[in-house]
Order: C-alpha cells, then structure tokens, then sequence
DNA sequence: CGTGTTATTGAAGTGTATCAAATTGCGTGG
DNA sequence: CCACGCAATTTGATACACTTCAATAACACG
C-alpha cells in the first residue's frame, strides 16, 4: 500500500556505475527525466505473471525475487536482483507477457522507465541493448546450470551450494527456511534436516533462526558432490 | 572427419529469411564474404565446452544438441537446434567461454562468422544483435521454465511434455529412448517403462525404436498434470 | 496477548534411480 | 551377404532419497 512514485536526481543514485542502462556515455541523461522512483515494501508485488511488460525497472535500494509460481501453489525462485540490477527486461525483448511474478523480499527503492522510452533508448545507444544481452546471457547460462544441477545433484548439496550463493551474493539478508527450498528446487523441510545434518558436522551454526557459515571450503565441496 | 570447408552462395540458402542475422537488411551482404560452410556427421561435435567461442554458427540443413556432460558422465540436452537455427551467441554476449558441447544429432551443413566479423556486424546493424537478444529472452524463458518442470512435474509428465515438444519441433527426427531422457531430464529406462505405459494406455503406439503418436491431447493432458 | 508464521523432528509412503539380464536391432568388416 | 559385435530396447527386483503429512515448540506481529 507505501508505494510512493517521485522523480529524484540520478546523480545522487548509488547504482548508476553498475548499472547496464545508465552506464552508458549518454543514456543516463537520455533516461533522466521520464523515469520514475517507485517504493515497495517487503512482499509487496512489483508486477505480476501474464502481464504484458510495462517497462524496465532498476533496483536501487533493497532486494527483489522473480517467482514463479506452480498451479499446485509451491513458489520457486528464478532470480534474486539486488542494487544495480535490471528487472524486466526479458519480457521486453522477447515481447512476451511476464513469465514470473516480481515480489519485493525487503523493503525496497526501483527506478522505472516506461517501455516505449526504453525502445528508443535502445535505437539511439545500442550499448544499452548490447550490455542487456550480456546480462540474458549470464541469466541463461545460470538458468541452464540450475536445470542441470537440479538432476545431477542431491538436495543436500543443491542446499550446501544455495547457502553459498545467497550469502555470498545478499550476505545482508537473513533467509527463511522456505526461502532456501525455494531456491535450491526443494521443500522447507528437507531443507531443515540438512541444516541439522551440516551443523552436526561443524560446517555451519543454527541460533534460531539465524545461520553462520562455519567453513565455506567443506560447504563448497558438499555443493561439488553428488 | 569428413569435414568439408566451403564458400557457397547465400543466394540458394534455405534458412535466410527465418536467420536472426542474415534476414537484417544489409547483413546480408556485409556477411556473405567471410562466411564458411562446414560439414558435420551425425555425432560429430562443432564445439566444446570450456573453450573460447570462436564466432557464430548457423543451421543451414541438419539438427545440432547443445549438451551438458555431468562429472558422473551423464548428458543432458540443453537446447536443439534446426534449421535457421543460430549456435554460440550466448557464450560470445556473455564473453565466457562454452558452456556446452555442440554436437550433430543428425548430418548437418553449418554456417560459420568469425567472432571479429560479429562484432563488427553488431556495431553496423544493432537489428542484428537486438533479434539475437530476442532469441536470449526465448532460451532464457525456456530454461527456467523447465527447471520449473523438473521440480513440479513427475518423471511420466515431463515425458509427454517431451515426445509432444521433439516430435513438434523436430519431426523428422527418430527420437532414442536415451536422447528422451536427456531431454527430459530422467533415465533410458524410466522413458521405457512410462512409454510401456502410454502404450496400454493407447497414448503412443510403439513399434521397435518408433514413437507414433495417438492422441497428442491426451499425451498434453498427461504433460500438464503433476 | 492471541494468532499466524517459522522452526523442528518424526513416521510413513512412493517415485525413480540403479543394477542386472535377456532380447532385439543395426552397422561394419570380413 | 552374412556374421559378428555393440548399442538400444525391454522388463524385473531392489534400494533409498525425498516428499508428504502431522504435531509440537518457538517466535514475531499488530
């Protein structure tokens, strides 16, 4: 229901370095006045599976989860996108309605830029496009490794490896038990035991609900086994 | 062995018009001069993972898998590719090296543009690399779908979805039990035993290694279900 | 201070991988 | 052209990892 919309000066925006679009010689002061800076709060939707994109938006502050959720109703989490990362734009170019519902996971701050400004963005610097590209070719490959990972490895190894990569990437963030299921393709409660397996053998601490890794290199050769 | 080099007109090319960089007006042109054509025979591989894209392939006639080996030696089919067909865009956007082993499911004649060339042709006709951002989004779109499947989806079900999408795509194609797994995401014998079962069920007819198809609706209601 | 969510552990059921063995089919070379 | 060998097919038996269901405890929240 927070959700505020106002223009505020990219100059003072900590993600603009890192950022594909506004990276760019140019793009940025092209961008500058038709973007918008919206709010969300933690849960908050910022779009929904099946409709048609309505633009790019930019996590500047925050975290956001693309979802997809199953008719059974288990959710599973795509991607995570932090400060500087893009969200949307895989509908853009595939001209495809969202395939996945975008769900802010703490409060967070996005910059929006309507679709028909991004087209021609894309005419005018195609180093935008060219950098966005780069980023679905990351995606895919990261994509196809879960697929792969999914059949080749156990859930307890899948669980060591998302460990890694949650804290190492969104080492701000305290993640749930379901939140781990969710992204390693399992149920909370698999992922539970393993924890009380992995603490039993030193490799982690569980206070609460809170989890310290103990020693990454035992937990990175879990994630390598079977 | 029998790999043939050639250059031969884009003129009587059958893919041009459905190609994401010959069918750009103009590339057509800039491309012709520093093209190749090469043969493949079935189970020949085009290229391998872990080294360095050397530019972009194209199906002219043939079919071509783009496959994940496990360290356990197991495969999997991350893409196919058909006629018109582009092949290695993902590693040259992403500037990493191959992912996955291309390898000729059937006798194939490929298309080959150094990654020098590419680039260039990127900087003159952004259409080019907007259609092959395109063609990302799809993939993209495709691989986190079938993660997706993998973990909803029961072993019977992903089958179905399996024989309705290889016998859609690829019709000509005589599909092994062993490719169905690798596609689906199981073993030879579990594609056996669920195939045995649609049979009695007067889904598919099998006779020897062929698959026919009875009734694609049911096999579709098969597919969606868990 | 309740109420709903998360955590935690137990017990039961089952889908599917794995191993094994027999049969069929196919390509290759003698 | 046949015979051989190797790969694909087919079916059975076994094992087990993981989901599912369930019940309690700890916690966060308005």
């Amino acid at each position: 229901m927070a959700k505020h919309h106002s223009h505020q000066d990219c100059d003072v925006c900590p993600t603009r370095a890192q950022n594909p679009v506004c990276s760019v010689d140019g793009a940025l002061s092209r961008v500058q006045d038709v973007r918008t800076t919206s709010r969300y709060s933690a849960g908050q939707v910022i779009f929904y599976a099946g409709n048609d994109p309505l633009g790019l938006f930019t996590v500047q502050t925050g975290l956001v989860k693309l979802e997809a959720l199953s008719p059974e109703g288990d959710a599973h989490t795509l991607r995570l996108m932090g400060p500087g990362c893009i969200l949307g734009y895989r509908a853009l170019f595939a001209s495809e309605p969202y395939r996945a519902t975008a769900i802010a996971v703490e409060d967070s701050q996005l910059c929006f830029i309507p679709k028909t400004e991004m087209l021609k963005v894309f005419e005018e610097f195609p180093a935008v496009a060219m950098n966005l590209a780069k980023q679905l070719s990351v995606d895919l490959r990261r994509a196809e490794e879960k697929w792969v990972q999914q059949i080749d490895h156990q859930a307890p190894s899948r669980i060591a490896e998302a460990l890694l990569f949650l804290t190492d990437h969104f080492s701000t963030q305290s993640w749930t038990r379901r939140e781990i299921a969710e992204w390693a393709g399992t149920t909370p409660e698999t992922v539970m035991r393993t924890l009380s397996t992995y603490e039993k053998q030193g490799l982690i601490a569980l206070d609460g609900k809170s989890i310290r890794i103990l020693s990454r290199p035992s937990l990175s050769e879990k994630a390598h086994r079977t």
